[in-house]
DNA sequence: TCTTGACATAAAGTCAAGTTTAGGGTTTAT
DNA sequence: ATAAACCCTAAACTTGACTTTATGTCAAGA
């Protein structure tokens, strides 16, 4: 059992934020002593989860909904099986965007390492959109679709 | 040269959103006949690099910085690549972080399924942390470092 | 005893990135 | 000539996720 500051100092989360976050009702489990906020082992691992879930995208008022079936035992599995599925395949739709935008980012490293060596853009604007050396011009009909 | 409308269609942005990068300085260069703003291929390129570069995590005003940069010149050239670079280490960066959420997500549907086909969770908790099926057993060890 | 430090609450404030509202101008179709 | 469909601005509003502030309780140490 942990205090909020404790918990503060494990996630590297202010106590504020621990707090909003019990506020929002993440931690539908949490028991009290005297008013004072108990963390045990199950609102630890419902952290790991929630740091997750956001990262992936969730709204807290989503991510509560999750907590909420967690409490509910069993019945729930299904519902929260499909919760997660789906945000799988959006993270995973996300990367592949993010794949793409590194790929315009590469590009425009690539060009401004080019414009710094001629001093001007003028042979760059030659090479665009297709004449590009064969790397380089991989890695921009990537970025441009 | 287009007008505001056009281009909303074009990139599938709201009319109010491009108004609100112009006036946030996205178009230093932008020109107008009689009080209407006419996006050129400029324009449409600078749109293209926002796209990519909020994506990549960047605020407003630092693209802001960036725009302004391209209207400078080639003065600006070592300024642009060295944010473009410093986005390409954020952004590969992002992507690490996100494939560790992925893991725990692809673990907590196994888990799912588990539960579902078990109707408890009783045998999965007996091979937490460490006696999961080995495929199982590598991603939920991603996840969590 | 008295201050320090941790805990608590409710309510207001902040921030970025838009969106909405309320006003008004110009051109085109009926 | 009037409505529809564009364009414009300034300013207020919204949203989500916190953070800050003001206020108060309680236990331990000097």
């Amino acid at each position: 059992m942990f205090t909020i500051g404790q918990v503060s100092k494990m996630f590297g989360l202010p106590v504020s934020t621990l707090r909003y976050y019990d506020k929002e009702g993440l931690f539908p489990s949490m028991e009290r002593q005297s008013g004072i906020r108990k963390f045990s082992e199950n609102e630890l691992e419902a952290l790991r989860v929630i740091e997750c879930l956001k990262k992936s995208g969730l709204e807290i008022r989503e991510i509560k909904q999750y907590m909420q079936w967690c409490k509910e035992g069993a019945a729930t599995y299904s519902d929260r099986k499909e919760l997660l599925e789906k945000r799988r395949q959006t993270v995973e739709e996300e990367m592949e965007r993010l794949n793409k935008t590194l790929d315009m980012l590469r590009f425009k490293c690539w060009y401004y390492e080019t414009a710094i060596r001629d001093g001007n853009e003028n042979r760059l604007n030659e090479m665009l959109p297709d004449k590009l050396p064969p790397e380089i011009q991989a890695i921009y009909n990537r970025a441009h679709e």
